[in-house]
RNA sequence: GCUUCCUUAGCUCAGCCGGUUAGAGCAUCUGACUGUUAAUCAGAGGGUCCCUGGUUCGAGCCCAGGAGGGAGCGCCA
């Protein structure tokens, strides 16, 4: 499954500046002697069939080498996974000048020069420069990125460096990819997206612990009149806040009048967690749809999910393939086999009767009426079915008071949706559209009405059924890069006791 | 929050039963090398053994407390 252990992002390198220019060609600070030369993007100089021409390249050194002959200058500017190789001929630019001048991993660089067919086994395309010029260095002995692999826990650490090695390279960019296909498959299916506030005013939205936001001063807050509590009439909003946990009450708003929309924001939730999968701060992707069921939201994030697997391989080959050599080997077999076919649909009660019989010793118990543990759905998807698997109409008492009850009063129109190495990606459920229904519930998990009178009134004026999920953005990202720790997948992750980047 | 493992050079790690001057690979530095692919080869420099206290003739190693990190679990997306 996903890889374990140690494991190694590949490098890249900064120093205080030192402004050099490599030619004789005359140079004056600030006026670089290349403007009258577009630059263009590494990505796209790889991609080039017109060579013999005169290019402009602008990004950061990954390895120089070579000798007293030539000098091989390997830079990437992030537009792409691969470098570009520069050869600087030894006339022009030797050795101890490279060096003396910074042209070293990590140092910031402009080389123009010609764009011609490689002399060399392993790249197609070089530049023969023929001017050098370092916008900054980054001193060889300091500089923590090394041309050598680096745990992932090391450049944890460095968050403000690691983007610049190919790891992390690759993983920016297939995160920007997926955010782009999430915003393409809806707006395709004729979603429109909604924005939910990030500041909510209700601390029901029963989706765990949440931070609070006031303006108040934290020495000698204002007391309310009998001194036994804060008095958050005088706080900003006038009233107590908190960071969103979930967009989804306020996305049905949006459903009971647009039909079908999503959302897609940060989320925040203060729960003492301590996994590779959870965050402090995330972000989620919430699909609310009028007139759906269960069936419908089932089909809907199935499809939707194939639909990011398979825009991901279409679109991050070279970032794919780095991941699959380096950190899983079985990445894009996996990828390829989510597309290819159905996920496992089944109840809760017949996941039950598989792992009452099945011959794997589990730590705890399987019972009717109790939460499946991470170990349950783990044999579920990654022995028995060896698929991504959606358990569906769970108990009532395990799962939130806006599910729809069942007819048999027990169970709810809940469904979680299972991959192998994540656990569940997707949480949803039809919601519970009948406002007595919907009040008893409430009465029973003790959620106060009139916090939520607003969202109760969607259930008295013009109700119908309708059905949505949460995708955990970042558990996606962790399927797609086959990376183990969430951590990994967002370029600066929050968590407890840490928020330094 | 619980369980468990870990912390030794810039990085990744080894270090025997508690014993004299703490090692390796990579990185760095110096030199060699006519096209390299994380180039290669030779040499050199580099240590608060996480911190505090204790046991002992003697502690990187044993004990106690603290700090930081990983993995697993819970909460969930």
């Amino acid at each position: 499954m996903l890889g374990s252990g140690r494991q190694i992002a590949v490098f890249a390198p900064l120093k205080t500046s030192t402004f050099a220019v490599l030619s004789d060609l005359p140079f004056q600070k600030n006026n670089l002697p290349m403007s009258d030369l577009r630059k263009t993007s590494v990505q796209e100089l790889l991609c080039s069939t017109d060579l013999d021409r005169e290019v402009l390249v602008k990004g950061w050194v990954r390895t120089r080498r070579g000798n007293k002959y030539v000098q091989f200058i390997a830079v990437n500017d992030g537009s792409g996974f691969n470098s570009i190789q520069v050869v600087a001929n030894a006339e022009q630019f030797p050795e101890e000048k490279l060096k003396a001048d910074g042209v070293e991993n990590g140092a910031a660089v402009a080389v123009r020069g010609k764009l011609v067919a490689s002399q060399g086994k392993g790249q197609t395309v070089e530049i023969q420069a023929s001017e050098i010029t370092v916008y900054g260095s980054a001193d060889t002995t300091t500089y923590p990125l090394q041309k050598k692999g680096h745990s992932l826990e090391f450049l944890r650490d460095i968050a403000h460096l690691r983007p610049r090695t190919n790891t992390f390279g690759a993983v920016l960019r297939i995160r920007h990819a997926m955010a782009f296909a999430v915003h393409n498959y809806f707006n395709s299916k004729g979603f429109y997206y909604v924005h939910t506030p990030i500041v909510t005013g209700s601390d029901a939205e029963g989706a765990g612990q949440m931070f609070r936001v006031t303006t108040l001063p934290d020495q000698n807050p204002p007391l309310t009149e009998d001194k036994s509590a804060v008095d958050y009439k005088q706080d900003f909003f006038g009233k107590q806040t908190n960071l969103t946990v979930s967009g989804q009450l306020e996305a049905e708003v949006a459903a009971m009048a647009l039909g079908k929309v999503y959302t897609f924001g940060p989320t925040f939730r203060a729960e003492n967690s301590n996994t590779a999968r959870h965050l402090a701060e995330f972000w989620m992707i919430e699909p609310e749809v009028a007139f759906n069921d269960l069936q419908d939201n089932m089909d809907l994030a199935e499809d939707f999910l194939k639909s990011l697997v398979r825009y991901a391989l279409e679109h991050c080959q070279d970032d794919l393939q780095f991941l699959n050599e380096q950190y899983d080997k079985e990445l894009l077999s996996r990828l390829q086999f989510v597309v290819d076919n159905d996920f496992q649909r089944l109840t809760y009660t017949e996941a039950v009767e598989i792992l009452k019989v099945a011959k794997q010793k589990f730590e705890f118990p399987v019972d009717w009426g109790t939460d499946l543990q991470s170990e349950h759905e783990r044999y579920l998807v990654e022995k028995h079915f060896k698929k991504p698997v959606i358990l569906t109409d769970y108990p009532k008492d395990i799962k939130a008071f806006y599910m729809k009850l069942n007819d048999d009063d027990q169970t709810v129109r809940a469904m979680d949706v299972l991959f192998p190495g994540i656990g569940e990606i997707i949480g949803g459920s039809q919601r519970e559209e009948d406002l007595t229904k919907l009040q008893a519930r409430m009465a029973a998990m003790n959620v106060p009405e009139h916090e939520l009178w607003w969202y109760l009134e969607l259930r008295k004026y013009g109700t119908a059924p309708h059905a949505g999920f949460g995708l955990g953005f970042e558990r996606l990202i962790l399927f797609i890069t086959g990376m183990s720790n969430i951590r990994d997948v967002i370029p600066f992750p929050r968590f407890p006791k840490s928020a330094e980047f």
